[in-house]
RNA sequence: GGUGCUAUCGUCUAGCGGCCUAGGACAACGGCCUCUCACGCCGUAAACCCCGGUUCGAUUCCGGGUAGCACUACCA
């Protein structure tokens, strides 16, 4: 490759980054880090109609927390956002003077014209002809310096007439671009308009201008985007033909599209609230209308296995790994092995991603996650409860119970029992597990228990549960009274869970101390008689 | 309607003419483990869209059909 790989990730802060976008930026990425490039972040606020205060930062706060580095362009930095590099500035709103120089270069070359034909004018066009385009053969039925002459386009406009640049598509020709994931795409270009290039409503060029004026002057040489683009690509590369660019063009490559789970269609904002799963990376609040949507990182998702899960919805090396490092991906990852179809949004496997990577953390890692959600749990039930936690419990507690949630927050309903007293009985668990010869077993047992001595309860470290001292006493009291195993120990266990689930029982009693166990089965028996 | 793109288990995908009795993963189902619930392990079920052509031989190449998707704005 003859020049540095710089590519871009453009988004338009018109609200949250939507998870689609979320891969696109990272299959960007990984594509310039794989090639030594730069990632570019430029914001694309050309439609100042659909502007979204917020939806800046929200965008590059979401790049960050997922580990989506930006080397130029801009970026979040410390809470903030940031603009870094010589091609600046980098939002297009800041850019008008830039994209004037260019429209007229465009009309003066005569790739170009001014038109005055009105939004209403268009519209009632479209209705009197069916398909109607603006193009070849309508533009010079249409107003504008085609048909009024420059001299007295310029005359109106002076007079403050408001108008639109259009591109003046030549007719029939056609058209090839090349997508490095699809091959030669070609149409031709009579099926193309003339599309609008800027609107003086608000001074401010539509995407396709825009986008090719940054992506040459901020020589960018691969465009990867969605292939909602593709469509659009031919006209794109004719504008860089008529800007005399064509030698400098960069490589296009169009992704697959994120459909949705069930049924067809694009993966959209409202098949999340549908399917109860979140579409963008954190939370959002909208400020206009005032809705909240849920995020991957408020849902408990680690930024990593978000990352491995969309990396894999739409590329897959040969072989069969999933488990993927970002550095693994920026080394194997590559254009030609992305698929061309799109890919169903599968959330069940995003939350396996999740388990795996959960797995993987330390137990003390986890505890500093899941100490705020431990102690907001305990004082919802317990308001006055101000004990302090001890993070190593809690990481003991976590190391018990870890491989059987997805999630941090889950870990709460897998180790409430330890920190607070089971309140009530789960009706399921009594039902099978608690049995008339219960009370009688409990309280034996209960004797049993307080016969032994404080220091011979615990399991000595390095033994494991079913080596506890407590477990040999336990079974030879079954054994010898021809109890069923099954029988006494789980109603054991619903007086200190409350339900017949957790961890194994020996580890449980360690942990809740002689005093507390004997206490809950004392409370147990009060209840449940 | 027009144009383009796409097409392997329910889902993500491996396969780039014979290694295919089509492989892996998620989900599903069954079993094992077990004081419980899970995890884990083992196993079962599950796919080459259709029709032609090329070839000794097509999941793989070509053509057509069908279906899905995208685009078709003074939105990106």
């Amino acid at each position: 490759m003859a020049h540095k790989v710089r590519v871009r990730f453009a988004p338009s802060p018109t609200g949250a980054l939507h998870i689609g976008g979320v891969r696109t930026a990272l299959y960007n990425y990984l594509f310039a880090r794989q090639h030594g490039g730069d990632m570019l972040l430029r914001i694309e606020d050309t439609d100042s109609t659909r502007f979204v205060p917020g939806a800046e930062q929200y965008i590059l706060e979401s790049l960050h927390w997922l580990g989506i580095g930006i080397d130029e362009g801009l970026r979040w930095e410390n809470g903030q956002v940031v603009e870094i590099g010589n091609h600046g500035p980098y939002r297009q709103s800041e850019r008008r003077e830039i994209y004037h120089q260019y429209v007229d270069q465009l009309i003066q070359s005569g790739h170009a014209y001014y038109a005055f034909d009105t939004p209403a004018q268009l519209e009632a066009k479209r209705q009197e002809i069916p398909n109607f385009q603006y193009d070849a053969r309508t533009r010079m039925q249409m107003d504008n310096s085609l048909t009024c002459g420059l001299d007295e386009a310029q005359r109106r406009i002076a007079n403050g007439e408001k108008y639109v640049v259009r591109f003046l598509v030549e007719p029939n020709e056609d058209v090839t671009v090349h997508d490095l994931i699809r091959g030669d795409v070609t149409i031709n270009s009579n099926i193309l308009d003339d599309k609008v290039l800027y609107k003086s409503a608000d001074d401010l060029p539509t995407y396709h201008l825009a986008n090719i004026v940054d992506d040459h002057l901020m020589e960018v040489s691969h465009v990867i985007r969605g292939e909602e683009w593709l469509p659009s690509a031919p006209l794109h590369v004719l504008l860089y033909r008529a800007f005399g660019w064509a030698d400098t063009m960069p490589e296009f490559a169009h992704l697959p599209l994120l459909l949705k789970p069930d049924g067809n269609g694009k993966l959209s904002k409202r098949d999340g609230d549908r399917l109860g799963f979140p579409v963008f990376p954190l939370e959002f609040h909208h400020p206009i209308d005032g809705t909240v949507s849920s995020g991957y990182r408020e849902s408990g998702y680690f930024p990593e296995a978000v990352i491995n899960f969309l990396a894999l919805l739409g590329w897959h090396n040969t072989g069969d790994q999933e488990m993927f490092s970002m550095d693994e991906l920026i080394q194997q990852f590559s254009l030609d092995r992305v698929s061309k179809s799109g890919a169903k949004f599968d959330y069940e496997k995003g939350k396996w991603f999740n388990h795996q990577y959960l797995q993987l953390k330390s137990n003390e890692e986890l505890a500093q996650l899941f100490l705020p959600i431990l102690e907001n749990k305990i004082r919802e039930i317990e308001p006055s409860n101000s004990r302090v936690l001890d993070p190593s419990l809690v990481a003991q507690v976590i190391g018990l119970t870890k491989d059987r949630v997805n999630f941090v927050p889950e870990l709460w309903e897998q180790v409430n029992f330890f920190f607070v007293a089971p309140a009530e009985y789960d009706e399921k668990s009594l039902a099978k597990r608690w049995k008339e010869d219960s009370p009688k077993h409990m309280r034996e047992l209960l004797d049993l228990l307080e016969s032994i001595p404080e220091s011979d309860w615990t399991t000595p470290a390095g033994l494991s549960a079913d080596e506890a001292p407590l477990n040999q006493t336990v079974m030879d009291f079954i054994a010898k009274n021809e109890y069923g195993v099954g029988v006494v120990m789980n109603a054991f266990r619903i007086c200190l869970v409350g339900a017949a689930r957790g961890p194994h029982i020996w580890a449980i009693t360690d942990i809740l101390g002689k005093a507390e166990t004997l206490r809950r089965v004392r409370v147990a028996l009060d209840k449940l008689g």
